[in-house]
DNA sequence: CATGCTAACTGAAGCGCTTCAGAGCGGTCG
DNA sequence: CGACCGCTCTGAAGCGCTTCAGTTAGCATG
C-alpha cells in the first residue's frame, strides 16, 4: 500500500524501503495522479480561459506577466490548464473536460459559451478584468479613473484636438470607427469602461477600433487618426502596444514625438519604458494582478465565498511621449 | 446509468430524457472529468515543458506561434497543462502530478530534473529543438545548416568583421564573451549548433552572450560588439529579437542599417518583416514545428514507436537588413 | 407453440488511489 | 499478572466513472 509514498511516518521505515524496493522491481511508476484526484476529489489544475488563440492572446504582453505571476502563487501541485479561445473564448468542450476544480477567466467577453460550461459544472470560477458575473471572484483595475487620468493629462498640456485608439468592441474583428451604438453596446467591460473615462474628460473625440490590440493594429488607426481634420496633437491609446504603433505612424508620417503628437498609452508594460521616446502611460499592477487572481482561486477552493471585485488602482507615469500642445 | 451522456445510441430517447431529467433535478453536473479519466485510462490533457517563468518564455514570439499551432492541432479533448520553468525547467514535482499521458518538452537544457521524472513515469515525450533523447519523439529545425547560410551570405556581401549574438550557453544567467570552454560545454543544443554553424563559415568571430532572448539583451551585446576593433560590419544574431535589440543599438550608436552596419536574425517571427528595415533572417516554419510536435504526441498516445527526428528545413529571406559591406 | 434473435436495459466489476476502522503486538503501569 | 496504551501494519470501502456480461422483453420465424 502506498502509505509509503505519502505518510512516511505512519510505518516504519524497513517495511517502507521493502514496499518502494518491491514495486519498484514490478515496474511500478509511482501513485497514478488521476486516481489520486479522485480519491481527494481535487481537480489538479486550474483552467485558465483566454479570449483568443494564444499567438493572439501573447501578442499583449501583459498576459505573460499576469499568468506568470499566477503561477508562481498557485502551489507546486497545481499547474495551469491552458484554454485558448477560438472566438472570443474556449470550447465549451473543452471546459467541460478540464480536470479543473476552479476557474480562471482572463478578459473574456460578456457573452462566452465556457463561461456557462463553468457554470453548469458549478466551478468556482475568478474573473480578470471582464466580465462582470455575479456569482465570482473578480480582479479588475481602475479602467475608467485611468483613463480619465489619462485625458485630463492631455488636456492639461493644452490639447483640444484628441483622438483615441480603442480595441476590440466586439469579437467580430472589425476596425474602423465605430458607430456610437456599437461603442455602447460593446461586449468588453474594460473596452466600455475606459472608452468612458476618455469621454467623461474628452468630448466626442474621433475614435478609431482595432480588431486586436497588435501593435500593426495600432499603427493602422493612428494612421487614419492622423489624417482627420483638424488632425489631433494628442492620441489616446487603450494599450501600450497600440500606443507603440502609433509611434511607429507618427514616424512614418514624420511627426515627431512629443513636438507634434503627445501619446498616452495604457498599462505600462516593459516595452513602454523601452520605447524611443519612453512611453507616458497609465499604469496597472499586473503582477498584483496574477497574484491577487492566484490568491482568490486558493480561496474559493478553500471554500470561500466570493466577496466583492478587487480593484486596484490605476496611476499615470509621465514619461517623455506628452508634452504641451 | 450515464450511458445517457455516452452512448445515446444503446437506449431510447425516453429513458435518456428521463435519466437526464432526473439527474437535472438531483443536481447532477454531469460526468466527472476525473473519474472518467480514471477509468478510461487517459489523462487527458499534455504537459508541456518550459524552460523559463511564463513572462520570459513569451518575450521570444517564436513560442507563442509554436504553442499555438500545437494547440490547435491537439484534440478538443486534450488541453495543454503549461508547466513553466524555475531555472532550466519544470519542477520535477509538477511534472509527478501532472494529470498528462504525453508531454512535451519545449527547448529544455539536456539536463533537466522534469525529463528525469517524465521518465521516471514512463511518460511518452517529444521534445521540441532540444535536449537530443533517446526514446523521445523530436523535431527539430536544420539549426546548423541555416547558421551557416546567414555565416556565408554575410561573407558572400564582402564582410570580413562579423560578430555573433548568442543566446544563453548555460542557465546561470550569465551575459559576456564567452569563453572556449563556456561554448564546448554549452547545455544548449540549439545554441551550440547554431554556434557550430556559425563558425564553419567565419573563423572565430568575436562572441556575446546574452542571458535571455530579449530584445534588450541583444542591445546591451551589440554595444559591446560594435565597441571592438575593428568594429565588426555585419552582426549573426541567433534570433530576430537579439536583431532588432540590435538595430536598435545601431540606432543608438548613428549607425545606418544596412549601409553601415548588416543585421541578420534568426527565426523570421513576425516582428522581422515589421521591422524598420525588415530583417534579414533564417526562416524556420514555426507553425509547421507545433503542428508536427502534436502529430508526434498523438502517435505516441496511439503506441506508435518514437521514430527518428523530423528535421525542419531553415531557408534564408534575404530583406533590407544586409547590404554589401 | 416453442425457438431464436435483436433491441433495450441492468448490475457488477474494476480503474488506482486514499482513508479509516480494526488487528496484532510489545511494553508499561497499577 | 492483567489491563491498557501506542505503534505498526492490514483490509475493506468508496471516489464516479466505463465496460461488458447478463437479463428481460418483444417479435418474427419454423
Amino acid at each position: 500500500m502506498s502509505n509509503a509514498y505519502n505518510r512516511p511516518d505512519q510505518l516504519s521505515a524497513s517495511l517502507r524501503e521493502r514496499i518502494i524496493m518491491t514495486a519498484a522491481a514490478l515496474g511500478y511508476a509511482g501513485p497514478d495522479p488521476v486516481a489520486r484526484s479522485l480519491a481527494t476529489r481535487s481537480g489538479g489544475s486550474v483552467a485558465v480561459m483566454l479570449g483568443s488563440r494564444l499567438s493572439a492572446a501573447f501578442s499583449d504582453p501583459a498576459l505573460s506577466i499576469v499568468l506568470d505571476s499566477l503561477a508562481d502563487t498557485l502551489d507546486v501541485e497545481r499547474s495551469m490548464l491552458l484554454m485558448p479561445g477560438v472566438e472570443g473564448g474556449p470550447r465549451r468542450e473543452s471546459v467541460a473536460r478540464a480536470h479543473a476544480d476552479v476557474a480562471v477567466a482572463y478578459s473574456l467577453p460578456d457573452d462566452c459559451a465556457a463561461l456557462v460550461e463553468v457554470e453548469r459544472r458549478g466551478l468556482p470560477l475568478v474573473v480578470i478584468d471582464q466580465p462582470v458575473l455575479p456569482g465570482s471572484a473578480m480582479v479588475d483595475v481602475a479602467d475608467r479613473a485611468g483613463a480619465a487620468l489619462a485625458a485630463s493629462h492631455v488636456v492639461g498640456l493644452g490639447h483640444r484636438d484628441v483622438g483615441v485608439l480603442a480595441f476590440a468592441l466586439h469579437a467580430d474583428g472589425v476596425s474602423g470607427p465605430p458607430s456610437a451604438e456599437r461603442v455602447a453596446t460593446s461586449r468588453y467591460r474594460v473596452t466600455r469602461e475606459r472608452m468612458a473615462g476618455y469621454v467623461s474628460v474628452l468630448d466626442a473625440p474621433p475614435v478609431w477600433e482595432t480588431p486586436g490590440c497588435l501593435r500593426d493594429h495600432g499603427r493602422e488607426g493612428a494612421h487614419w487618426l492622423l489624417r482627420q481634420v483638424p488632425r489631433p496633437t494628442a492620441l489616446l491609446c487603450m494599450s501600450d502596444e497600440l500606443a507603440l504603433g502609433a509611434l511607429r505612424a507618427a514616424h512614418d508620417l514624420g511627426l515627431r514625438v512629443p513636438e507634434d503628437l503627445t501619446l498616452v498609452g495604457f498599462d505600462d508594460t516593459p516595452a513602454a519604458q523601452w520605447a524611443d521616446p519612453p512611453l507616458t502611460t497609465v499604469r496597472q499592477d499586473l503582477v498584483d494582478k496574477g497574484r491577487i487572481a492566484a490568491e482568490l482561486a486558493i480561496s474559493l477552493l478553500d471554500g470561500a465565498r466570493p466577496g466583492p471585485s478587487r480593484t486596484l488602482p490605476t496611476t499615470l507615469v509621465e514619461r517623455a511621449s506628452t508634452a504641451p500642445r
